[in-house]
RNA sequence: GCCGGUAUCGUCUAGGGGUCAGGACACGUGGUUCUCAGCCACGGGACCGGGGUUCGAAUCCCCGUACCGGUACCA
C-alpha cells in the first residue's frame, strides 16, 4: 500500500488538510504501507518555499512522518511538481501523438466570452471543442513556430465514467458534462488534473485519499488513466471541515491552521486526537457501553491505537463542524497527562514573553517544572499557564486584598474565619479543616464559595508568593504536596488572621 | 443553470425494519473541609419534510428542501 499527501505550498497547513494528511498517515501506518509527501507547486504565482517549509514543520510537529518526500528522498522522486516538468511534457506529447489530446489556440478572452454566453443561456459552461478537429500536423506546425497553445484532453462525447469511492461507494458521472480540460498550460506548466495523474501513477500510489473538493475532478483523472493505459488507484474522498456556521472553515472563524493552534498552546497529540474524530469514529460499541457505566472516555486514544483501528469504510460521508471547545477539553486532558518537565519546556516561550524566565538553566527548568502541577490541569491551553502563574511572578498584595473586599460573601466568611483562627491558632491542616467546617456552620456559605475568599486572602498575605504555591499543590497530590506545602499553609493562615483582623481589608 | 455529494441531540458521532435511539464535547442543577479551575453525581437535549413499501420505518425506495463541492490556462 502506498498513500500520499499532496499539499500545495500556498499558505499555512489548514486543519482540514492536516486531517487529510492524518487519515492517509493512519491508513499507511495501520497497514505497514508507505506514506509519501508530494509538493504540488505548479502554481508558481502562489507557491512559496516558505510555506513549504511551514507545512513540513507542521506535519512533523503533529508526528506525521513521511517515508518519501522532497527532503527525505525516495525511489520515485522528485517529489516537487516543479521538478517534474519533463515528465509531464513527455506524457503530454505522447497523448497528443495518439490523438487523445490536442493543441488548442483559443485565447483566454475568447474562452471567457463563450463561457459567459453558455452560462447566460443556461448551458453547462464547457469548452466548445473549437480546436478539437484542427489538423494535427498543422497544429504541430503552429506550435513549432512558437504560437502559444494549451494541450487539451479529448473527453469522450458520451458514456459514463464511474469509480469506486472507498467512503461513498460507486460514483457515476456522465462524460457529456465534462468539457475538454487543459492538460498543459500555454507556458508549459501542467494543470492540476494532469500532474496528479502522472505523479500518482509514476509514484505507484495505490489509494488516493483526499478532500471532497476533488470528487468532481476524479472522473477526468479516471479518463486520463484509461487514455494512458494505466490502472487507476482506489479513491476515497473525505468530507470537508466546516466552521460553526457551516461554512468552510476560514480565517473569520478564528484559528484555521495547524500553526495557529500550535501558537495558541495546543499540544500536538490533542490536535491529532481531535482531528481524527471529525468524520471518523474509532469507538467500539463495547467501549461505548462501558463508558455509560462510568468507564474510561472511549475517544481518548493514542495515535498508534488509532492507526491500528483506522479503516476508510468507517469514515463519515458528511461534513463536520470544527469544535474548538472539544479540542480545548482534549488538550486539557493531554496537559494533565504530560510530564511537568515537558510542559515547562512547552510553556517556556509564553513565560519568556512576560519576562519571567530567561536562560534555560537546569535550575530554571526545574523551578518552572515544579510550578506546572499547580496550573496545568486547570487550563485549556499552554498559553493560559502564564495567566495562572501571574500571582507568583507578579505579586501584588494590594490587588488581591481588593478582590477579597469585592467578594459578596467575602467579608462574612473571612470574619468567621478570623474568629476561628483566634481560637486554636490553626496549627495544622486538620485544625484548618475543622475551622472551615465551623465557618461553614456559622455563615451558611458552603462549597467552593466558602473557600474562595479565603484563598484570595491567602494570596493577599505579605509572605510572598512561595507559600501560595503550596496551597493548590496539596490538592493535586503532586510532588509538592508533601511536607513543605503543609508548613507553608500553616504559616499563611497566621498571616491571614493578621490581615483579616487588621485594617487592610477595610475599604 | 448543470453535474456530483451529504442529511441522528447545539457540535462530533454510534446504531439501524420492532432499541428506554447509545457515547463524547458543550450546557443546566447539585456535591466537593484548601483555586470562580478541576473532579464527582444527576439532568435536559436528536433520527430534515412529504409520500410510498411494510403488520411495523428513524432505518429501505421516491420526491422535495437545505447545506457543501465542482462546473478555470487554482489546486
Amino acid at each position: 500500500m502506498r498513500v500520499r499527501f499532496a499539499p500545495s505550498p500556498t499558505g499555512h497547513l489548514h486543519v482540514g488538510n492536516a486531517r487529510t494528511a492524518l487519515f492517509n498517515w493512519l491508513l499507511a501506518r495501520g497497514h505497514g504501507g508507505t506514506f509519501i509527501l508530494r509538493i504540488e507547486d505548479t502554481d508558481i504565482e502562489r507557491s512559496t518555499t516558505e510555506s513549504e517549509r511551514g507545512i513540513l514543520a507542521d506535519l512533523r510537529w503533529m508526528g506525521l512522518e513521511w517515508d518519501e518526500g522532497p527532503d527525505v528522498g525516495g525511489g520515485h522522486g522528485p517529489y516537487r511538481q516543479s521538478e517534474r516538468r519533463e515528465l509531464y511534457a513527455s506524457h503530454a506529447r505522447e497523448l497528443v501523438e495518439r490523438r487523445r489530446a490536442y493543441y488548442c489556440f483559443c485565447s483566454a478572452a475568447e474562452l471567457e466570452e463563450t463561457r459567459k454566453l453558455a452560462l447566460a443561456e443556461g448551458r453547462p459552461p464547457m469548452y466548445s471543442g473549437k480546436c478539437r478537429e484542427l489538423d494535427p500536423d498543422e497544429s504541430a506546425g503552429r506550435v513549432a513556430s512558437g504560437e502559444r497553445a494549451v494541450v487539451r484532453f479529448r473527453v469522450p462525447d458520451e458514456g459514463e465514467v464511474k469509480f469506486e469511492d472507498a467512503v461513498r461507494g460507486e460514483v457515476v458521472f456522465s462524460a457529456d458534462v465534462i468539457g475538454d480540460f487543459v492538460l498543459v498550460r500555454s507556458d508549459g506548466r501542467p494543470a492540476y488534473n494532469f500532474a496528479v495523474v502522472i505523479d500518482d501513477a509514476l509514484m505507484h500510489v495505490t489509494q488516493v485519499i483526499r478532500g471532497e473538493d476533488h470528487i468532481s475532478n476524479t472522473p477526468r483523472q479516471v479518463l486520463l488513466y484509461e487514455a494512458m493505459g494505466m490502472e487507476p488507484p482506489a479513491f476515497a474522498h473525505l468530507s470537508l471541515v466546516l466552521g460553526p456556521d457551516h461554512a468552510p472553515l476560514s480565517k473569520r472563524h478564528g484559528a484555521t491552521s495547524v500553526a495557529e493552534f500550535r501558537a495558541k498552546g495546543y499540544l500536538p497529540e490533542a490536535l491529532v486526537n481531535y482531528l481524527a474524530l471529525i468524520g471518523w469514529s474509532p469507538v467500539t460499541e463495547a467501549e461505548q457501553a462501558a463508558a455509560a457505566l462510568g468507564g474510561a472516555n472511549p475517544e481518548l486514544l493514542p495515535v498508534d491505537e488509532m492507526a491500528r483501528r483506522f479503516s476508510l469504510d468507517r469514515v463519515s460521508h458528511s461534513a463536520g463542524v470544527f469544535d474548538e471547545a472539544k479540542l480545548a477539553w482534549m488538550n486539557r486532558h493531554y496537559m494533565k497527562q504530560a510530564a511537568p518537565e515537558r510542559l515547562a519546556h512547552e510553556c517556556w516561550s509564553w513565560l519568556a514573553e512576560r519576562g519571567w524566565v530567561g536562560e534555560r538553566t537546569a535550575e530554571a527548568r526545574q523551578f518552572i517544572a515544579s510550578l506546572m502541577p499547580i496550573t496545568a490541569g486547570s487550563v485549556d491551553r499552554l498559553a493560559e499557564v502564564a495567566d495562572r502563574l501571574d500571582f507568583i511572578f507578579e505579586w501584588d498584595a494590594a490587588r488581591a486584598a481588593a478582590l477579597v473586599a469585592a467578594e459578596p460573601e467575602g467579608r462574612p466568611v473571612l470574619e468567621a474565619f478570623a474568629e476561628e483562627a483566634r481560637g486554636d491558632g490553626l496549627v495544622d491542616r486538620e485544625a484548618f479543616r475543622a475551622a472551615m467546617g465551623r465557618v461553614k456552620d456559622r455563615t451558611g456559605v458552603k462549597g467552593k464559595a466558602l473557600f474562595h475568599p479565603v484563598r484570595i486572602a491567602l494570596t493577599a498575605t505579605e509572605s510572598g508568593p512561595e507559600l501560595d504555591l503550596a496551597v493548590p499543590a496539596i490538592d493535586r497530590g503532586s510532588r509538592l504536596a508533601s511536607g513543605a506545602g503543609v508548613k507553608h499553609v500553616v504559616s499563611s493562615h497566621e498571616r491571614v488572621v493578621q490581615i483579616i483582623t487588621s485594617s487592610s481589608l477595610t475599604s
